[in-house]
RNA sequence: GGGCGUGUGUCCGAGUGGCCAAAGGAGACGGGCUGUAAACCCGUUGGCUUAUGCCUACGUUGGUUCGAAUCCAACCGCGCCCA
């Protein structure tokens, strides 16, 4: 063992719940087998599973052997926790897409290998399974005594609106039996996951323990929070994902480099490998200077290297440098270094010739670029100074573009308040 | 099945014939301060080529009225009580 795994955890806080104390000896002598699960919701997974994706990284770190599961045979099913209705299951051609997106994902963040990490579709066995038999071999250790006062269970016998399927009810059952398979094909004897998964984790540490008579452990982290208490992960545009189509690497690096202060060093020990010694120095640095935002800037850096590659980041950085710097002139900027600064930025192309017309009237191209919602609410806010063209502000709310507005390579950028932009382009395709 | 109540903008919630695009709050967006932070202050928050103008909107449909979110009827959803 190259390092202790849980002492790790704590010291970045991020251990919730733990079966038993005895993981933490077991941890410390032995090579272990440990799992989480991502559910195929979507073609990427989000910020808010990058923390799972870091702690098999510090898994395999310190000497153990992580297995990525993904829930090819779960995702038939959906998962009822944290849920309040009863979910639309997904078609078979979605769960594909959705299982090929995330596979991909997770295999960047392990090492795989002949004896390395473990990455796994639990519709391998699941999908295999009788359905007899598994009533009378897994169903017959479950008592639905239990099952019913689970709070995920319970809130939604409660709401008259919504109902629970038979087919929700059973999933508990299947991931606990994941847990089992696991076992019984890599000696896996540790699940870890949010701490919305603590109930079917010490289910499937059950069954291992009744049908095994092996002692199987669990792990949950915190449930990610912003430090007002507000969902983690949403920004105003929705989901950060980890995803470069979906979230470009420009607006990832912006994501994490707006943490605010207080969420700022708790994101670095919780999505970082840095060492928590040098995290703690960055905070204290942090608290003594904070306008410098030490702690936000490595915080994006690191995280956008490590999801994006030091290229992506790169171009992020640069881009960042150019679009809040007051004082830059977007005149000076070549072609070029626009196009590489607003790439990920919406673009739209207009023919030259509407230049000076009243379809080159700013409000009209504000609402129809989708800058804003509507021709009302631009004209209403321009005069606030929310709008700038090419990095200076219009207050005009009859101006229109002209010949003069043009950048090199006939780019236009539109700006609404610090942090949207649209990138206009008068060429002929 | 019977009785009573309730349904309003993104959400919560006021409004019981014209002064209602509809109070207030939350959220969101924008501006200011600062640090592309938090807190705070200010502004905006149905749409339209900004208009003492038009259109769309108070569960649905129809009615009363010069005029309806507001009154009436039926229907639908939800809640509570009785059976």
């Amino acid at each position: 063992m190259t390092g202790d795994f849980l002492k790790d955890l704590e010291q970045r806080n991020l251990v919730q719940q733990i079966s038993t104390p005895e993981l933490a000896g077991v941890l410390q002598t032995r090579r272990v087998a440990g799992y989480i699960g991502f559910d195929p919701t979507a073609d990427s997974l989000h910020v808010g599973s990058l923390m799972h994706l870091v702690n098999l990284m510090r898994f395999q770190q310190a000497g153990h052997r992580p297995i990525g599961v993904i829930g090819g045979g779960t995702g038939l099913i959906g998962d009822p926790s944290g849920k309040e209705n009863e979910r639309s299951l997904l078609t078979r051609a979605q769960l594909e897409l959705n299982l090929a997106g995330i596979r991909q994902q997770v295999a960047r963040f392990l090492d795989l290998g002949d004896d390395g990490a473990v990455l796994v579709d639990n519709a391998d066995w699941l999908c295999q399974l009788n359905l007899v038999e598994f009533l009378r071999d897994i169903g017959k250790h479950f008592s639905v005594n239990q099952m019913v006062v689970r709070d995920s269970v319970r809130t939604r016998l409660e709401t008259r609106e919504q109902g629970l399927s038979y087919t929700e009810f059973s999933y508990m059952l299947l991931q606990a039996y994941d847990f089992l398979a696991l076992y019984d094909r890599y000696d896996c004897i540790l699940q870890m996951g949010g701490s919305d998964q603590w109930g079917n984790i010490l289910s499937g540490a059950d069954l291992i323990r009744r049908l095994r008579g092996v002692e199987a452990y669990g792990l949950t982290t915190p449930l990610l929070t912003k430090p007002d208490g507000s969902k983690f992960g949403k920004s105003e545009e929705g989901n950060i994902w980890l995803d470069s189509r979906r979230t470009s690497p420009y607006r990832f690096y912006q994501f994490w480099l707006n943490a605010d202060d207080q969420g700022a060093g708790q994101y670095l020990r919780t999505f970082t490998l840095l060492p928590v010694s040098q995290i703690e120095e960055v905070n204290r640095a942090h608290a003594a200077e904070p306008a410098k935002r030490g702690a936000q800037r490595l915080l994006a850096e690191e995280i956008t290297r490590m999801v994006h590659g030091a290229a992506a980041l790169a171009r992020a950085q640069r881009a960042t440098e150019i679009l809040f710097s007051p004082e830059a002139d977007f005149h000076q900027l070549s072609a070029l270094e626009l196009d590489e600064a607003f790439q990920g930025a919406p673009t739209t192309r207009l023919e030259p010739a509407v230049l000076g017309t009243p379809a080159a009237g700013l409000v009209a191209v504000l609402a129809d670029t989708n800058l804003y919602p509507s021709r009302g609410q631009a004209r209403k806010d321009l005069p606030n100074g929310s709008v700038s063209v090419n990095n200076l502000t219009v207050r005009d709310a009859t101006a229109v573009l002209g010949q003069s507005d043009l950048l090199p390579g006939g780019f236009v950028i539109l700006r609404r308040g610090k942090k949207h932009y649209h990138v206009l382009r008068f060429a002929r395709e």
